[in-house]
Formats: C-alpha cells, sequence, structure tokens
DNA sequence: ACCTGAACACCGTTCAAGT
DNA sequence: ACCTGAACACCGTTCAAGT
C-alpha cells in the first residue's frame, strides 16, 4: 500500500537549499492555488498575469517559485496523480482484476473532465519530463502489476501491457477534449461511453490481433526525451 | 458515389464577389501551399510569420486572402477532407461492411498521423465552423450509411452510432499525439494498435452496454455552437 | 485591386529597482 | 531574501501608404 507522497512539508527545499520565508511560502501557496483554479477552469491557454492577478503577486514573484508556465502546471498537477496512486492501491486491494483495472482507468478519465489544465496535459510531455522520470517509474510498476494480474486472471486480452495504458489514456483524452464538457451547460459525461468502448475494446472476448507490438518504457521515455530536446 | 468536392476553379469566388486578379490568385495559392506544408510539419503554433516568408509574400498578403490564421488552416484541411470522402465512397462500393468501416477509420487516421495541422485541427471546432456545417451533414449521412449497413449485417455492436465516429478519430488522435510521431527519427506507427484496440471496442462479440447513449447531430452542432461563441 | 511592412495589442519571461 | 512592474522578444492582426 504505497501512500501519496507528501510533495510540500513545511519546509519545502528548492533544488537543495534551505526552507523558504514565511511570506514566500504564502505566496507560492496562493499562486498553486490560483494557477490550479484557473487551469482547470481555461486549461493551458490561460495566461500567466490572470493567474498573478487572482492570486494577489507580481508576475516576477510567480516566476520565482514557478521558471516557467510549464513548471507551475505541472506542479498543479500533482493533486491528480496522488488520486491516481490512491486508485492504483484501491484497485491492488482488490479481488476482482477487471474492476480494479476499469476503476483506474475511470479516475483517470474523471479527472481528465473536470480539470482542463489536466486534460491539455496529459502527453508525452508528462513522461519527458526529469522532473516525473523516477516517480513515472514507481507507478509504471504498479500499473504493471495491476496489467499482469489481470491477464494472469484472463479478464483482459493477452497482449494487453501497462504501457499501453498512458496511450489509452490520451486516447480518451482525445475524446473527452471533443465531447467539450470545457465550460458552461449541462457538463455531459459523454466520455463514459468512449471509455466503455475502450474498456470493451481491451478485453479477451472480440480481441483481434494487434498489428504493432507495446512499446517498451525505455522506448517511451527515450522518445519523449528526444521529443522535448528538440 | 460522390466525388470529392472541387473547392477551387479558375475563378474563385469569394462571399460573391468577381474571380481574383491573376497575380493574386498565384499568391493566394502560393500562401495556401506554404500553410500546408508548415503546418502538417509543425502543427497549429507555427507562426502565420514563417508561412508568409515561405510563401514569398507579406503578412498583409495572407490575411487579405485568408482573414484568420484559423481560416487558412481550416482551408489546408480541405486535401484530406477530399481523401476522407474517396474512403467513404470506396467503403460503401464494398460487400464487406466492417472491411468498409475499418478502412474509412484507418484513413483518417494515416490523414492524422502524417499530418500535424490535421491532428491538431480534430475536434468540436471542426462541427462548429459554419462553413463545414453543410458539408458535414453531407458527410454524417454517409457516414450513417456506412455504420447502419454494418449494423444490419452484424459486424459491429448494435450500439454504435454513426454520431461515435467523431469522437473514435478523436479518440484515436490522442494517442496519435502522444505516440509523438511529429518529427525526426524512426516515424512511429504505433498508432495502429490503438486504432486496433478501438476497432475491437467496437465489435460485436465482447460488447457490454455502454453507460450514456450516443449524441444526436443536433447535440453535436449545438454543443460546438456554443462553445465556439464564449 | 492588390501588396507591403511598420504599428498595435497581446503573450511569456527577465531584471533593475525597491523593501 | 524576497517582491514589484516596467521592459523585452515574440505572437496574430490591422491599416496607412504605396503600385
Amino acid at each position: 500500500m504505497s501512500s501519496p507522497a507528501v510533495h510540500s512539508g513545511p519546509g519545502e527545499h528548492d533544488h537543495e537549499s534551505r526552507p523558504l520565508r514565511a511570506d514566500a511560502r504564502r505566496n507560492r501557496e496562493r499562486v498553486l492555488e490560483a494557477a490550479s483554479t484557473v487551469f482547470a477552469e481555461e486549461g493551458i491557454e490561460a495566461s500567466v498575469a490572470e493567474i498573478a492577478r487572482r492570486a494577489g503577486v507580481g508576475v516576477g514573484t510567480l516566476f520565482r517559485h514557478f521558471p516557467t508556465k510549464h513548471d507551475l502546471l505541472l506542479a498543479t498537477l500533482e493533486v491528480g496523480f496522488d488520486e491516481i496512486v490512491v486508485a492504483v492501491d484501491e484497485a491492488l486491494a482488490t479481488d476482482d482484476s477487471w474492476a480494479g483495472l476499469a476503476h483506474v482507468l475511470t479516475v483517470c478519465a474523471e479527472i481528465q473532465a473536470r480539470d482542463r489544465g489536466f486534460l491539455d496535459a496529459v502527453g508525452p510531455e508528462l513522461f519527458a519530463e526529469p522532473s516525473l522520470q523516477l516517480r513515472n517509474a514507481e507507478r509504471m510498476e504498479l500499473l504493471t502489476r495491476l496489467v499482469e494480474r489481470a491477464r494472469a486472471d484472463g479478464v483482459v486480452r493477452d497482449d494487453l501491457r501497462a504501457e499501453d495504458l498512458p496511450f489509452l489514456l490520451s486516447a480518451l483524452g482525445g475524446a473527452t477534449r471533443t465531447c467539450g464538457n470545457t465550460q458552461q451547460a449541462a457538463p455531459t459525461d459523454l466520455w463514459r461511453r468512449y471509455l466503455g468502448i475502450i474498456l470493451d475494446g481491451i478485453r479477451p472476448s472480440g480481441a483481434t490481433p494487434l498489428p504493432v507490438s507495446a512499446p517498451t518504457l525505455e522506448q517511451l521515455t527515450a522518445r519523449c526525451r528526444s521529443a522535448s530536446g528538440s
């Protein structure tokens, strides 16, 4: 049972420096909070100026704590990551390996559906991110346990790999984006329909041989590293 | 057998004006060509300045022919749209209704995989676009014939609707984007793996009841119109 | 009628000046 | 140590001036 990591202790160490001053710590918190709500509502293209204004600080302060807009975005994703880790733990604690796998994918999709920033962020960059590299490896191992168990139980097609899950989640993200539950009106849960189709697609019953084999974790991170270094 | 529409006769009528002057027509063509290659390689975030430079014209000329960057992008998508129409015609001409449907989805995915602009463009905006509204309706009717036939033949799950196809294509786009065949290195066709999973997901064999019903065409366009009008 | 490029309003990011 | 906001380099778009 791996518990969600604590990302900001009271001392908040960057690289390897001392704790932040009290006011700095509060400002950092405010920026992070403002960014979370703004990114969740407006997505990646929200302006840092608006976030700074909403946080009641100058833009310089924002960039002091988060050197780049992308860093700030990554920081806002942490709570979603923790939710996913919890979901995986819950899944591994269940006997029903299919229900567990479906639960993980559902939780991921729910986060994407309610947080436009998270939706925009899913993609190769998340694997390219050096700051996430280690934790990604840990998560991948958990996912591998989940998928292996489901395969052993015969509840998923036997050519399914843990490395497929990020891509399937990305696919679901594409559908969710098009479902357009971005803002106003009745926020639809149409994405559940396409999650259902994808889930049926990884079941063993109607499985047809796939034309391409799954990527290895090395290929996954290698591809992304080269993509981010262009 | 509906043949792909001709989008630019020698007379090129905008709104309802006269033919373009000879030099203007050539400039328009150059811009469109430059935009096609640049968007295909770099995606939406390519700059209009670079396109204008590559076309050998001033930015003002570019905006004279295409009032907005988005209009220019839409214009570059036309050849892909025509390809899809051809694919649907081919599919309807075949006896094998499953192969036909799979062929259409494959062609769409191939376009997305080789054209980053097309990949970035798929989404609700394509249905919101007033300029595409009519032709979208026509295409939807063709897709409906395709899906109905496949349902009647029992080769797809019987809760599949034609309106699902754009969303499934969007989903595939999400996976393709994450596959990251954007630039350098061996351009992977990993997306074919996830197309395979989605195809298995719409087969009748392992089909499980879906939690949400398909959107109607009206809902589809209505949602998008409200999204674009914000 | 059409083309051009300087000008404008915006964006993310930096940095000298303040406390 | 930290904060601030004017300044910078970029973007999409406009428009007065040219042919």
